[in-house]
DNA sequence: TAATTATATATTGATTGAATATATAGCAAA
DNA sequence: TTTGCTATATATTCAATCAATATATAATTA
């Protein structure tokens, strides 16, 4: 009965954010996520395929393997994630499908909706993994 | 699989719409709005309820009875009616209550969240109904 | 008191979210 | 070359929620 972020894109987003933590200490395994982050295992497996097909992460198998970002934090921000794992940045189906309503044509709260999910989604896009990074940074200092 | 509006928020947007749409025309009946909305009578019911409660709207029962906004269509804007609906402002659980997870205090994410959600509606609170019956007459003159 | 309208409660069916289980595939070092 | 390590693929489960309907009851006016 209310409107919520999935726990797909929020673990997601925490996948993402422990990567860029650990940039440039070579591959990550799962496993060491999800301990960090108190996660199952499994359920990541399921939302780092998205992400790996989008190209923002790479990974090796075997031993030694593991998972690294492919790109640098600076340059990956929390819309590419959450617009990524929630299939789209609309709130509404009719923001992007104009089919899917008869009513598009007469409907002025079809353009509210866009508004909103692209006020939304803006703002996502301003915040880098560099920038939560920092910020986790100077969380833990305290 | 992917962040949406409620329907009982959008419907419940186009309720009040269509009662602003038609202030002072005396109480109406949620089966004319159901007929121009082209929505099941029986929804409009349930949607009505926290509406009624929330003080936007008022009742009367009996021949000559129906709904009437309780305050002027510039009073009330769509983050009233969404916030109630969706029942909060929050599109994360977090981030009103700080108890629902132990990470809160090292969790940089959550602060993210949060300026989502206030992103979208802030926006939604710059739009009141009697801007929707503007927008709306504005597209039916094309 | 009869017709009309709103209110209250319960129930349904389908969909989706969240997670787990079980296998298979590929790589590196011993 | 084989053993162990790690990622990948597919299927399945369980519960929760969305969206909607059904069946009553209550109040009001003509």
């Amino acid at each position: 009965m209310s409107i919520k972020l999935s726990t797909r894109s929020r673990y997601g987003t925490r996948l993402m954010l422990d990567m860029a933590q650990h940039y440039n200490d070579g591959p990550i395994h799962l496993s060491d996520i999800a301990k960090r982050q108190d996660v199952s295992v499994k359920y990541l497996e399921q939302i780092i395929i998205p992400l790996k097909k989008a190209g923002y992460i790479e990974s090796l198998r075997g031993p030694k393997g593991g998972h690294i970002l492919a790109k640098p934090p600076e340059e990956i921000t929390v819309k590419d994630i959450v617009g990524l794992l929630e299939e789209g940045t609309s709130l509404v189906e009719c923001c992007d499908d104009t089919t899917v309503c008869k009513r598009t044509d007469i409907c002025p709260t079809r353009i509210l909706w866009k508004e909103a999910s692209e006020a939304m989604f803006d703002r996502l896009q301003t915040i880098t993994l560099a920038d939560l990074v920092e910020k986790a940074k100077a969380m833990q200092s305290k």
